[in-house]
DNA sequence: TGGTCGAATCGTGTATACATGTATACACAA
DNA sequence: TTGTGTATACATGTATACACGATTCGACCA
């Protein structure tokens, strides 16, 4: 596994937490090699918007207020609901097939470590058919702020089935070439799992 | 004005033309500094999306085919629209009249070389009392995009009055707070240049 | 004459070395 | 005791040097 892959990892899931400053010095002898690729692997990750580079000064993990994380939830909604609309028509049978699968495997991830992943796949193979690769990528990128922040967090189990019956009903709706029906599910899923975050950020912060 | 700043200006200007292959050592070259520097400033304009870079190749001033540049636009619609929507209830007196002088400028400068930078700053006059600073610096990115791609053309003055006309209505709407109005008038107003460009890219392609 | 193999050249990737700016800690003065 | 100034240590920014890979040109062979 390359530098960049191993440093994004460790920040998605919380090892590095929010805010922490990244040194080149103590990164390059960490790994082995010189402070040349680990700059790189830092304008990298800046450019995935998982680090800020302070010139002078190093590279800082993000940590998002409040307000920040609402916005990135908000455009979420937008971009998603947005991308499942234009999908829901355009969908194939072969894609319907591999969503069914891939919701089948999340089901079984739920609640269990490395769920994000599975979430992820699902919402993603709901969206592939939309053929908007920018904007998938956006997502991806606004996903990755959601994770980083969430994984400093034990999510509780207790809301599972709840998200799993989102899920479900997401699913048949896209299935069922209901476009308009499925992005209004999505944006109450979306939704209910902005609010949540923002609890538990809120209630860490007094 | 440094390194990076150049590049940008000349991408962003056209004098660097889509598709064109930056090569470190030469560009070392040209600014009297070594190749280090000049990675750095390749991966920033990476981030930024203006150049990809590819391992072992050097970096690439992107160039985007009809498909992608529709997509561009399509999320310009999207955000900018969401922007707008959610500024025309907030907007305060001094936002106002800002806006009006900004639009009162760009007036001027309708049709003239630079004409895009005074559409981008009316323009995100009025998105400012949104107070969505991520969602605004993607859509500079997204403008950014177009922009690149417009410098290829010398745009015809014809459409100016149109397009100035269209800046006065969606001005008013907004000025009144009318917000679904506003976002439905920018909604045209996005899909005519996106039809516009897209005219343009396909007929150079024949 | 066309194709293939090989060598040379060019450009990037990386390591090492030096310069610059910043933060921290300590000492001295108010 | 507190604030400021300076010195030291450290981390980043940059230049130079070397290694690896790719591409291209040429030569040789079929």
């Amino acid at each position: 596994m390359t530098l960049i892959e191993t440093l994004r990892r460790d920040i998605l899931a919380g090892t590095i937490p929010p805010g922490s400053l990244l040194m080149q010095t103590e990164l390059a002898a960490r790994f082995g090699v010189s402070r040349i690729p680990v700059r790189d692997a830092l304008q990298a990750l800046a450019a995935e918007r998982l680090v800020t580079v302070v010139p002078g000064k190093g590279a800082r993990v993000i940590r998002l207020g409040p307000q920040e994380l609402a916005e990135v939830y908000d455009l979420r909604i937008l971009l998603e609901c947005d991308l499942i609309h234009r999908a829901a028509r355009r969908t194939t049978e072969a894609q319907r097939d591999e969503a069914a699968h891939v919701l089948a495997r999340s089901d079984l991830e739920a609640g269990r470590p490395g769920w994000e992943a599975g979430d992820r796949a699902f919402h993603m193979s709901l969206y592939a058919p939309a053929e908007r690769p920018r904007q998938i990528a956006l997502v991806h990128e606004l996903r990755d702020t959601a994770a980083l922040h969430l994984a400093q967090y034990q999510v509780l189990a207790e809301n599972t089935s709840r998200w799993l019956d989102d899920h479900h009903q997401i699913f048949n709706a896209w299935q069922a070439g209901q476009a308009a029906s499925a992005a209004a599910l999505l944006a109450a899923h979306l939704t209910a799992a902005r609010d949540h975050l923002l609890q538990l950020v809120t209630a860490q912060m007094r």
